[in-house]
DNA sequence: TCAGAATTGACAACCAGTTGGCAAATATGG
DNA sequence: CCATATTTGCCAACTGGTTGTCAATTCTGA
């Protein structure tokens, strides 16, 4: 099973690029507006790269490709100066409502058959597996 | 659920890498040695992406370095004179067993409480997904 | 208050994988 | 048999992500 996931994954990653490649996005960057998109306020990059699950190196190299594309605008975090929070600018939002457009008709014909039973108990599965691999840390 | 199954997908690789670290393996390594393992016969590089899904390159990569380690020998191919096969060599097939025995406890571990047919409809799932997500490529 | 700890951004080096180009070897069809 | 197409290995550049280091900022507690 685990063979699979590596698998699954691989594949949604490079399905996902091709998604969304029209709109000059690619998953890593998709995944970036979607973070702060679905956050009710504006983040920094801490608490982007831990809503993705990456280090914040990563986060922060993504990031900075989308300011520069006009994606982002920080705005001054009055409380930290170091460092400022990224907020979607309209541009942001707009590819963001249309990756969400282009990747709704495809996960649903993803999903086809499967009854919501099904994609519920596999989800919670994912979620146990997930608190199981953060728990134990053997350092 | 594929938010959750990236999740899964990159805590899967760094517990895993972990986990084969005391060997001097990391998960890709391991990859490459189970997909020549589990094989019947020494496998060409092609046929070893193939089997990881992943290109030939990336492959090749692994294998001119573990070749160098000595887990790996390289069996003239009567047939394609370009192209050896790969065969693990003792000390290879050695690795290769130590990781799945610290494999299958740490499987286990993950996997207590669910019963056997929640994982089987999960492995279903995914493989489907898997069949879904390759047929229709429209390049 | 202020010394030490933690957070943060920038930078560089690295890993795993991809793409693309090239040349050599192989396969295929007329 | 031979021209052409495919397979294959190698090389280089790129992407996304990691780790590590450094310096600047912010937080904390005595």
């Amino acid at each position: 099973m685990i063979i699979s996931i590596f698998r699954v994954n691989s594949l949604l990653l490079e399905r996902g690029d091709h998604l969304v490649a029209p709109l000059q996005l690619t998953s890593a960057r998709w995944q970036v507006l979607g973070a702060v998109a679905l956050a009710a306020t504006p983040l920094t990059t801490p608490q982007i790269a831990d809503a993705m699950g990456i280090t914040r190196q990563g986060a922060q190299k993504q990031l900075n490709r989308m300011l520069e594309e006009g994606l982002f605008e920080v705005q001054v975090n009055p409380r930290k100066l170091r460092s400022p929070m990224y907020a979607l600018t309209d541009m942001g939002r707009e590819k963001f409502e249309q990756a969400m457009q282009l990747q709704s008709a495809w996960a649903a014909n993803l999903a086809r058959g499967f009854s919501r039973a099904d994609l519920e108990a596999t989800l919670q599965l994912m979620n146990t597996l997930c608190t199981r691999l953060n728990s134990p840390m053997p350092t």
